[in-house]
DNA sequence: ATGGTGACTTGGC
DNA sequence: TGCCAAGCCACCA
């Protein structure tokens, strides 16, 4: 095709779905275990979409029961910044399961999720 | 349509 | 190890 942008029609598109598929895979994360925003992204079926994955779960409904303290940066830092109630919250949930934070990091070496 | 923001990631210094 | 610039995705003004 020449000009491939003038044929999107892109009709009633359903992230709802998608939505569905990232929670599914969110809820599969072990008990102990922590998995990053891009690799959930990927898992799902999204890769590149990590942003998209935070954005989700800013968005999370108040009464979902879905793990998510159990999602964190790739390099092992919070999606919050330290010293916020948020931050605080995640801190004791992850150590609730045994995981320790070094220096306000996770060790991915030790706890990252590898389905 | 356009630019700005965020619970991100990766590659280079 | 750590900070920065680009790239990425969805949303909003």
């Amino acid at each position: 095709m020449k000009d491939p942008q003038q044929h999107q029609h892109q009709h009633s598109p359903e992230p709802l779905q998608e939505r569905q598929q990232l929670y599914q895979t969110i809820a599969a994360i072990p008990h102990g275990k922590v998995a990053s925003y891009g690799q959930l992204a990927a898992l799902a079926g999204q890769a590149g979409a990590a942003r998209w994955v935070g954005w989700c779960l800013r968005n999370l409904p108040k009464d979902s029961s879905l793990p998510w303290h159990r999602v964190i940066t790739a390099s092992g830092k919070l999606g919050f910044p330290p010293a916020t109630e948020s931050f605080l919250r995640q801190c004791e949930k992850l150590q609730q399961e045994g995981i320790r934070l070094k220096n306000h990091k996770v060790p991915m070496k030790v706890y990252q999720w590898q389905p």
